[in-house]
DNA sequence: TATTATACTGTATATATATTCAGTATTTAT
DNA sequence: ATAAATACTGAATATATATACAGTATAATA
């Protein structure tokens, strides 16, 4: 491979944060605001420079068109080590970000489905399902879940882990495992809510 | 979550293969060459319909806009370098080189949001919020914040991280954590006010 | 010395692309 | 019975974007 520039480098690094970041590549105005380029045509002589050394694809005509070369083995980055992430307890309207507390290692078919990241749940409102305070929940990432799942799910900022019953196509349930604690309502149409996705197991 | 009709599962097929191929993401027009639609909007309202059950989110305005949600087992668990930038009393931060202290690894999924770069705290004025001396705040670099979020302002040439609590049109207070710091109360009309961007996560 | 590569700014433009609007038709909910 | 979602065609358009052209400047190379 020939020889990269540092400026080069910071354009191939550029790249593959935005990609990371955003799921498609950037545009030459994208490039140039990320690295403080004034004029579209920096990032397209980099570019050029970076396809001429090997390094990307540039697909003639087509907007964003990069592609970053010797990419294609990330699939096979199978380490066994998942993050876990720690998940504040719900209540607090203003605060429910998800906190790394440390990564741990467990074989990839340790559970029955594959899984993204562990959930460490603070409180006991799924006490009754046999999740105490600071279990660990291995969380796959997806939006195909049924009712009867104990679902991951954000509603507007906050985050909680309960079993999902949808009611109608607009009302769903979020009921939790202790009597303790009531179920929550949400309204489809006027709350801003997702699957972040589901419970596969348990640590 | 919500039921895929099989005509948007090919067209999420479709936008899955088109970017193993290439790398980037389909065009609607891509999209019918694919399918054999005959009108762009044919994969438009797809897509469109696509985004509103959660498989996909579309950038606005931007080509190629399209990333497939949930999608961890591609490129998202890649360790990815972040900046790491240090607060300073004066000056903006910036992702220019002469301000980032170095780059550490962290998958981009850590957090609940994407962000942009890590700052490195100074001072002891958001203890209460759990922010120390020398923590890396994850920074996402947003003007969408709101009332109780945790915002990385600047106040002329001076940066802070304070609570966001916006009084009136005229009038925002920077509130710090910590009984000790004063609030900080700013005049849009007289001085040069900026959000840089939130607090997304705490490493 | 002339040449090539790097590293930019700045302007301009053809076209690639998202996106809206106007229709038609079928199916599924309420 | 009426509304809403699905599933398209076809045309129109504002703008997002790649890309060429004209410069400037420095460092390395032959």
């Amino acid at each position: 491979m020939k020889e990269i520039t540092s400026q080069q480098q910071r354009v191939l690094d550029c790249i593959q944060i935005y990609l990371n970041k955003t799921g498609f590549p950037p545009t030459r105005a994208d490039i140039c605001r990320e690295l403080g380029f004034k004029s579209p045509n920096s990032a397209e002589t980099h570019l050029r420079a970076l396809e001429k050394k090997g390094f990307i694809s540039i697909e003639s005509g087509a907007s964003r068109g990069i592609s970053i070369i010797g990419n294609s083995d990330l699939s096979s980055n199978m380490d066994n080590n998942y993050p876990v992430i720690g998940l504040v307890a719900a209540g607090s309207p203003t605060l429910a970000e998800e906190n790394i507390e440390n990564k741990i290692s467990c074989p990839d078919d340790f559970f029955s489905s594959s899984f993204d990241y562990f959930l460490k749940v603070k409180g006991l409102s799924m006490k009754d399902a046999g999740i105490m305070e600071d279990d660990l929940v291995a969380v796959k990432k997806t939006h195909d879940v049924k009712n009867g799942d104990i679902v991951i799910a954000r509603i507007d900022d906050e985050v909680t882990i309960k079993f999902l019953n949808q009611k109608s196509p607009k009302i769903v349930e979020l009921e939790p495992a202790n009597d303790d604690f009531q179920k929550i309502i949400v309204d489809l149409e006027h709350e801003d809510f997702t699957i972040e996705g589901k419970s596969v197991g348990l640590l």
